[in-house]
DNA sequence: TTCATGCTTCGATGGTAGCCGAAGCATTGT
DNA sequence: ACAATGCTTCGGCTACCATCGAAGCATGAA
């Protein structure tokens, strides 16, 4: 037998439909009251009452008193970075809950994933870079070109050196969300993101804890300049 | 009710702890047998068969036919990744398995983890690393100094361009399974790994499969030369 | 063919955990 | 003080699923 981190058990509190409901529900950022979890779930309070107290045993929700109201909230990063890929895994397999109903459009939009960008966005980048062959993917491998580093340092002042890290791979395939798609990670996704918000293109969402990216009007444009697919 | 993929049913797969040990003993990357899986998991070849059937319809793994064996192996470094991850949160809560007894003391004082060395051994030659400033650890980050290049280079042969990797760091911490203390991965962990076999410091156990590393009496001598902490 | 090995399917069993109703605290408001 | 709201605890019910024995296929060996 093993010793070693229980992943077990961290994942069965996800495996639980309910739980999973409630932690989908708190992947925004924002922190939700125990009874608006109950609803999210579709469950009676006492039910996520319990489940609650287990998702707080297990470190993955920190709970809040204000008043007579419980406020949870994910952890941190770390926990919605987990969650994502989890997400990414179930989309892969076709493994949807249904409906599709833009429960967050910003979130879906644009967010942030660790440090770069995800959502509609981060996917439609990542397709635009590659379709103009600035960088070639095979699978999970992707690989800036020569003409992709001509156009970083052109559009984006963004220098391969910039890029170097010693443990962190210079690009990345990271399963998306919301998309069953591909977005953007590594170096250069973290540090297109940090130029995107130093341009003013956009910023995190003010809400402490937020995920949500906003990106203002002219960052819109720009961004759609440099990668737009003319739908836009 | 939600949309978006159904993260719960791809966590309840890693929820259960046979399969889960299962996954675990996959997350060195080499496919392994399902009888050689049931056996990792404690449960009888039939179960593992109902489980191994599971994982497989939820996209976690994925079958190759050999002659009557029939082999294992995670789906993509996406699985492994989600697998850290949860690995990560769970060791975060102080949520490891207490496995009473060391079971096997030579596992938990040298044994390969992934190409790298792990267990005491291999924490210990992290620490003195460290506190010789040759690395630099922040968190997850370890990153190599000058005086740590000139050290690989003088007692161990090792030079930084043999490290370099297009899609691998040099130096990562991973969480060790016995200790809750990193240790060295990376291309890095890996070169010093093979020297040492190179200069009959230490051997992987000839038992096939068996992760256990087996010192020689120099190579201890010298292993406590280079990176010993005085109490051994 | 006959036997052995590796794995799967079937059927039955038992333990576990999700679920809710009712009651119990805690906090806030009147 | 009393009531209302928000949440938790308790007890019992139910459903699910992991587990294993036995039997059934498939592949390879003799």
């Amino acid at each position: 037998m093993k010793s070693g981190p229980d992943i077990a058990m961290v994942a069965a509190l996800v495996g639980d439909p309910a739980r999973a409901n409630m932690l989908t529900a708190l992947m925004n950022g924002r922190a939700l009251t125990a009874s608006e979890l109950a609803q999210e779930a579709g469950i009676t309070p006492q039910t996520a009452s319990s489940h609650l107290s287990k998702l707080e045993a297990g470190g993955l929700v920190e709970p809040e008193k204000q008043g007579r109201h419980r406020y949870y909230r994910l952890t941190d990063d770390d926990v919605a970075g987990v969650l994502e890929g989890l997400a990414g895994l179930a989309a892969r397999t076709g493994h949807m809950r249904v409906r599709t109903g833009p429960k967050d459009p910003a979130l879906r939009r644009a967010r942030i994933c660790y440090d770069h960008l995800a959502g509609d966005l981060g996917v439609q980048m990542l397709d635009s870079l590659r379709s103009r062959h600035l960088v070639k993917q095979k699978k999970q491998d992707i690989e800036l070109t020569a003409e992709g580093e001509r156009f970083l340092a052109k559009h984006l002042q963004i220098s391969p050196e910039m890029l170097s890290h010693p443990r962190r791979p210079v690009c990345k395939a990271c399963l998306d969300w919301s998309e069953r798609r591909h977005h953007l990670a590594g170096t250069l996704g973290a540090a297109m993101m940090q130029r995107f918000a130093e341009l003013k293109w956009a910023a995190r969402d003010a809400t402490p804890g937020s995920r949500v990216v906003n990106f203002t009007r002219t960052g819109e444009k720009q961004f759609a300049a440099l990668f737009g697919n003319g739908k836009d």
